[in-house]
DNA sequence: CTGAAAGCGCTTACAG
DNA sequence: CTGAAAGCGCTTACAG
């Protein structure tokens, strides 16, 4: 009866939920899971919260899950851990009698994902996805990267510096290197490749690297760096702003990602990752693909973010001619 | 058997875990904890994952938990939703029969702690507990604003302005600018009280409210202002950077947090919360609880954060006389 | 409209 | 050492 399925008597109901009041009664979500056959959890694997971007994507599904009457059941795992713990997660996950998964931890690897796939079904999230014939919902990297080299090419840049990140670092970051690259490319842009491998005359202190990127933007090499996040960007700003090279006098610069806290109070010019979207329709997917099963996957679905127009990024500075 | 606790032939355990192994089973969570009379599980209400703060306690307790044996069942709640939505979530943890609940929304009134408390193991944690009564671990404010008070009196400044914060805005902010003025008047500092009230004669445009925070910098009545976050320490800078005011030749700057992604990078003056000492003590203090049972609190305790010396404390500025 | 029974998948004593 | 039984707290048909 208290679930509400059901034609009581009002003087019976009356009873019941008096003795309910009365005597602090709680339904034991355990046993009325085991008891109903279907089951309306979603299970979402996170990647370390305390990392902005994941942070806001948990927060979003929170909010978007009752809509589709959805409950989310987390399970976090720490960058340490590796695939195992990944794999632990989902694990976790299953034991909770998830209808489905989303997995939206960029560490673990397509085939973990695809795992999973074939026998529940999931939604690969706010990751890159190299495997398209998986069900996912993510940015799109494309479409942002051609943002930024749109915005770079109007401010009248002509020779810029694209901060490349090896892949066995960080994936995504190596290909918004990549997409950056080819985009300005494609828009008559000098495309220098960069990064912040150690001078090697250098002392090999931290930031070090930073050296070189400074160098050049002080010989005019370049008139804007693009960084594939806003904390490289800002590390740049920093190493920067303590050689006495002007932000954006000197040398624009940009990022991708715009979740940071304070982003506007420092002027950032980047594109703000649509987290709140792709994490709404991220559940409409998961829906769809619960309707029609593990196996056949939905497709794959890439949203754009926006271009946050900042004070980092202006004209190029006048020629030493 | 597959508990553990179980003595068994060898051939009989090879024979269930090879058809474990086979059909691909997975235990069900829901009737494990039904079955079992005790319970590991800690219900940690959290506030909007999407602030750094929270996302970083999160994860810590997240972490932290294995080792006592404890799983963390998460219960997010939204800004939005007022007590209404806090009360909710304690239900759903209880729903999940947790052994007990960690409070770390810093909206959920005393009030509902005590009631939670009253039936339940509970520990609040992470926020600023004004009932002494209850069991709490959290930040200690006071030792904090100390800090910067110390570090304030050392760089040489004599005049500081105070940004103070209404309590019914953020009971938090409020608490450091009574400890900031306090801290630093015991330490024979002129103590101006600031907040961003808009200039009577102003626009009311955004921002506006800074403009007042400027002009006391720009003439010399404060040499140092010191905020109650990082976020209004940033937002300041801000203002001051577009009005010519340098940080820290003009006016130095504090705030407390250290959680603002990029924080070294921006050279921020700030005390980093412990966080991560927090939630440790937080589980061992729930454990504790949890042994005495509901009713009897443990008590308070309290964690002082480490200063974080940045660039924008500097010396005053020299007078104009 | 009401009440008693069966069953969800486990764990934990308790006989064999 | 093994197997069958009872029970965790619910929901869902199914008799009264």
């Amino acid at each position: 009866m208290l679930a509400g399925h059901d034609v009581v008597s009002g003087s019976t109901r009356e009873r019941v939920l008096h003795a309910v009041e009365t005597l602090g009664y709680v339904p034991n979500a355990n046993a009325q899971s085991l008891a109903q056959p279907r089951a309306n959890a979603v299970g979402v694997l996170l990647r370390d919260p305390r990392n902005p971007v994941y942070g806001l994507l948990h927060a979003s599904l929170q909010e978007a899950a009752p809509a589709l009457g959805l409950e989310v059941v987390a399970a976090t795992v720490s960058q340490q851990g590796g695939v195992e713990a990944e794999r632990e997660g989902i694990q976790r996950l299953r034991r909770h009698r998830v209808s489905g998964i989303l997995i939206a931890s960029g560490s673990a690897p397509s085939s973990l994902v695809a795992e999973t796939a074939a026998t529940l079904p999931t939604v690969a999230v706010g990751r890159v996805e190299t495997d398209p014939t998986l069900t996912a919902v993510s940015y799109d990297e494309r479409a942002n990267c051609e943002l930024i080299a749109d915005a770079v090419v109007a401010a009248g840049h002509r020779r810029v510096g694209v901060f490349r990140v090896p892949v066995r670092f960080s994936y995504m970051e190596n290909l918004r290197g990549e997409l950056l690259a080819s985009g300005l490319r494609a828009r008559g842009v000098e495309v220098m490749d960069v990064d912040d491998a150690p001078d090697p005359a250098g002392s090999g202190a931290a930031g070090e690297g930073m050296g070189r990127l400074i160098d050049m933007a002080r010989r005019g090499e370049v008139t804007c760096l693009c960084f594939p996040t806003d904390l490289r960007m800002l590390a740049f700003m920093d190493a920067a702003g303590k050689a006495g090279v002007r932000v954006p006098e000197d040398v624009s610069v940009t990022g991708i990602d715009g979740i940071m806290q304070g982003r506007d109070y420092l002027g950032l010019t980047t594109v703000r990752l649509p987290v709140e979207d792709v994490a709404r329709r991220a559940l409409e997917v998961f829906a769809e693909q619960v309707a029609r099963g593990p196996g056949v996957a939905v497709g794959s679905e890439l949203l754009p973010g926006k271009l946050v127009r900042g004070r980092t990024l202006g004209a190029p500075p006048m020629g030493p001619g």
